[in-house]
RNA sequence: GGCGCAUUCGUCUAGUGGCCCAGGACAUCGCCCUCUCAAGGCGAAGACCGCGGGUUCGAAUCCCGCAUGCGCCGCCA
């Protein structure tokens, strides 16, 4: 994988990735990791930095790349730069490129007019002929020139392990910059030298880079060596329908991790992005995906991602961790939501956390779920403290019997509990569920809880009585 | 504008000439379970397989055209 590091990883980059390291897994083959940091002005360090962390958080690890290095260092495109221009030594060898002495801006100005008039955008090939005498008296004179590649109209084609054979007539092109007047070269250059000089075998990336691979294809042949396997994936899509983009926002895997979404279950919902095993299981381990990985069956049409089917996956790997590995995996973030979480002892806040397990479907939802343990009392909403279709007085004369029977039975073991409020309730002429939603919204606050009685337990008697207690004076003032 | 790629339920998809008047999953709705909320179970609704032509005894599946969407057309990657 090769990513450029001009942002934050987005969930498109980090799929690629995810089939690169699949395919790579499979196959046996050494995974690579190569930063396109040759666009200057945009690729920072800490981004490079940051994506790393956002793979090795996917569990995605790599055996060749900067850092761990590997026998094909550096691992940095920029690094590489002798590289390259030894390479433009031997493209200029076969007669392929010339200078260029156009500036930005007239190329510039050429577009925009091409637009205007509604032709293709394509370089005229001005510089094309101009004699070689020519050209070294204005280098001479200092004058700056790139080196663009000499196309020749036909077709070309390549086989693409995803969408099959891909052709395009190159007479359409106009001959494309492979150096910079700076002495740098050009992304698609530099690509064709790197994935060459590090052996590199199969390359799978973003149909974006189709037009690319193109262009490529023909500086092999120049080159006179041979292409890797090339797979283009298609386009993951936003809401909108258009190509997910580092200025997207809300698309970043580092914004996903903040929300609690754990990586397997990323990493699951990503993988069924474009692809599936051709049956109907769903949940996948990593190693689950690697064994049944391949390029074949990744399907052709742009995927939308969709966060809902996102959150399902989370949920379902939420409930299936064990509470131990869950309570670790949700402190950061039931901390970040103002709970202090060491506060009762982590029996206490594991025996809470079993109770949400199954009700949350990001690890973030822990927050709001956990409030009620943790507080010291709970503002209940008058309107469902009362009994349903009863009165203030007759429910505080109820739950100052549900106080009696906590102080006398206390609410450490749930089927005892559950029996002698059952039982009061019989006494009252209730039904259960109309004792036990004051009960629940007095000790909670809250209508949507979990069980009572379990509830209950984990809270204690002490916790039990005084917030029945209050719930009684706040009756009693209506 | 040119070129390329794609097009099956709202979404992810199964499907490679007869098993499909199209299967699964998420979401939605209903029922069951039930002390609430979830989870779980069961069920419903939801796709004239983008449209139009062919080929064939037979097409979601093959061919052609059109439409739509996306991508690329940079001395960005």
């Amino acid at each position: 994988m090769a990513p450029s590091p001009t942002g934050l990883l987005h969930v498109g980059n980090a799929r690629t990735a995810m089939y690169n390291y699949l395919l790579a897994r499979k196959t046996g083959g050494a995974y690579v990791l190569r930063i396109e940091d040759t666009a200057r002005d945009r690729s920072q360090p800490e981004f490079e930095r940051a994506m790393l962390a956002e793979f090795r958080w996917l569990g995605i690890d790599w055996d060749e790349g900067p850092e761990i290095g590997g026998d094909y260092a550096p691992y940095r495109q920029s690094e590489r730069i002798d590289l390259h221009r030894e390479w433009l030594e031997r493209l200029k060898a076969t007669g392929r490129v010339y200078r260029c002495f156009c500036t930005p801006e007239e190329l510039a100005e050429e577009r925009k007019r091409a637009q205007a008039e509604g032709r293709p955008p394509k370089y005229s090939g001005k510089c094309r002929e101009i004699a070689e005498s020519e050209v070294e008296g204005r280098l001479n004179a200092g004058e700056a020139a790139a080196y663009r590649f000499r196309v020749e109209p036909r077709k070309v084609g390549f086989k693409d392990l995803v969408l099959g054979d891909l052709e395009e007539d190159a007479g359409l092109w106009g001959d494309f910059v492979v150096g910079r007047s700076d002495g740098t070269p050009v992304y698609n250059f530099a690509v064709v030298v790197d994935d060459h000089t590090m052996e590199i075998t199969d390359v799978v990336r973003g149909a974006d880079h189709i037009s690319n691979t193109f262009k490529q294809t023909v500086m092999y042949e120049a080159l006179e060596i041979l292409p890797p396997r090339f797979a283009h994936l298609p386009l993951m899509l936003n809401q909108k329908r258009q190509k997910l983009s580092k200025r997207d926002g809300s698309v970043s895997v580092a914004e996903y991790r903040e929300q609690g979404y754990l990586p397997e279950a990323v990493r699951n919902f990503i993988a069924f992005l474009g692809w599936n095993p051709g049956d109907e299981r769903e949940l996948f381990s990593l190693d689950e995906l690697i064994e049944e990985f391949s390029l074949d069956r990744v399907s052709s049409a742009n995927p939308i991602f969709d966060i809902e089917k996102l959150d399902w996956f989370n949920g379902v790997y939420i409930r299936n961790m064990s509470v131990a590995s869950l309570a670790s995996a949700a402190k950061p973030y039931v901390r970040e939501a103002g709970i202090d979480v060491a506060k009762n002892g982590d029996p206490y806040f594991e025996q809470a956390l079993a109770l949400e397990q199954e009700r949350v479907k990001k690890l973030s939802d822990f927050g709001d779920a956990l409030r009620f343990f943790f507080v010291e009392q709970v503002d209940p909403d008058m309107k469902f403290l009362v009994k349903k279709k009863g009165t203030p007085e007759e429910t505080a004369d109820a739950l100052t019997q549900v106080v009696g029977l906590v102080a006398e039975h206390d609410v450490d073991d749930v089927e005892r509990s559950e029996g002698y409020l059952r039982g009061l309730a019989e006494e009252l002429g209730w039904k259960a569920g109309e004792l036990f939603m004051p009960i629940r919204v007095a000790i909670t606050g809250s209508r949507a809880t979990p069980p009572l009685f379990e509830t209950l337990k984990v809270l204690g008697k002490e916790r039990v009585v005084k917030r029945l207690q209050r719930a009684i004076e706040l009756l009693s003032v209506v």
